[in-house]
DNA sequence: CCCTTTCTTCACCGGCTGATGAAGAACACG
DNA sequence: CGTGTTCTTCATCAGCCGGTGAAGAAAGGG
């Protein structure tokens, strides 16, 4: 598909370490496209211009090569860490809608959205998205509300950010998917700081 | 997996149209679990104690089945219907969370569920489940509203409905997954209608 | 009773999937 | 130069997939 050295015939071609990065990027790319039961190892390999073997050789099985491209140590965290560090609670639902946002606009190869593709028709990538979630969000929330219902609130975060996420980079609903970000933050920020902050409903 | 005649050789065992209902029935359930993808004839066939080749025979197509499973009038406009009808313009919020969580709760095997499982991995299921959503949902919210955002705020309700539906139904999220209906009501009704009627954030 | 239609089973096809094993080519080092 | 390690290709495997065609058994209609 893209550039292929003409030469043929088995041997060493690269520097191995190149090969393996280029795999894990165009696996990136496909599993956040189509997610992981609907991507085949042949079709990574063949837009990596890459002999499916290879993959095998790198990353044992599918399932490890997964793996390995939704573990994205040192992207993910800082941009998360920023939102509970970045400014006070009364503007936290803004901050989180727009790291959110600006995070998965500059690339769909995102862990959230290879998870949330992969998870409605794959088991073990929605035992991965739960934990996902707990880990980096509803824990981090709960903590930093301490309210007694926080972990209501938490998870009512979570469903705006699922809803979002799906909305926009998974079913491209309009206008949400072609909306600006700071349209979006305006819209839904204040919605995100109701769930957090604002009174419950009564009953 | 459930009776099955034991009497073995071809020939007309049952009416027929009960084969074709408990085809329909079983497939309905396993889409719903798994997504169109990752369900497979074969496996619909055998949970329905029928031979593959009768799937086939009754819907031509894999698609054709998935088309028929999705395919429910009579069941699913009355009860949206009745969000328009049951009631005024204050309560419309609490009225969607209810009738979404109700519906859905009864059974998994909804064309909403169904396609949003498989709408992440099958683009025919996204397309579908566009469209969907347009007629069902964003068009006639739209139309209720008439004020100059009002496609935004229907937007904002998809939204609400994605997430919700996705984290109850397809990732199973606490404690969201295990709420009851009227907690549910309680905390998403007043964030629904604060979607359609609240005021805008101004920019 | 035959004959047609409807339902059901079985055998099978080509194609694709994830995965394996062997063997060859390029390089690194002594 | 020889030797061993790392990378790459190729051929191939068993298994499952959606789908087809033929043929047999149960009914219904005349």
């Amino acid at each position: 598909m893209t550039e292929h050295d003409t030469r043929s015939g088995p041997g060493r071609w690269r520097s191995g370490a190149e090969s393996k990065q280029r795999i894990l990027q165009t696996a990136r790319e496909l599993f956040g496209q189509h997610g992981y039961g609907a991507t085949t190892v042949r079709a990574i390999a063949a837009a990596a211009g890459v002999d499916p073997a290879m993959v095998f050789y790198f990353f044992k099985t599918k399932q490890g090569l997964f793996s390995a491209a939704i573990d994205m140590p040192g992207t993910v965290p800082p941009a998360i860490e920023s939102i509970f560090t970045g400014g006070d609670l009364d503007t936290v639902g803004e901050r989180i809608v727009r790291t959110l946002l600006e995070n998965l606009d500059k690339s769909g190869r995102t862990p959230l959205v290879m998870l949330t593709r992969s998870a409605p028709s794959d088991a073990q990538s929605e035992a991965l998205l739960r934990e996902f979630i707990d880990r980096e969000i509803t824990d981090r929330l709960a903590a930093m509300l301490g309210t007694p219902d926080a972990a209501l609130r938490a998870a009512m975060v979570n469903v705006q950010i699922l809803g979002l996420t799906v909305a926009r980079y998974i079913m491209r609903i309009e206008p949400i998917a072609s909306a600006s970000v700071d349209d979006l933050v305006d819209r839904f920020g204040p919605l995100v700081q109701y769930c957090l902050t604002g009174q419950p409903a009564s009953s």
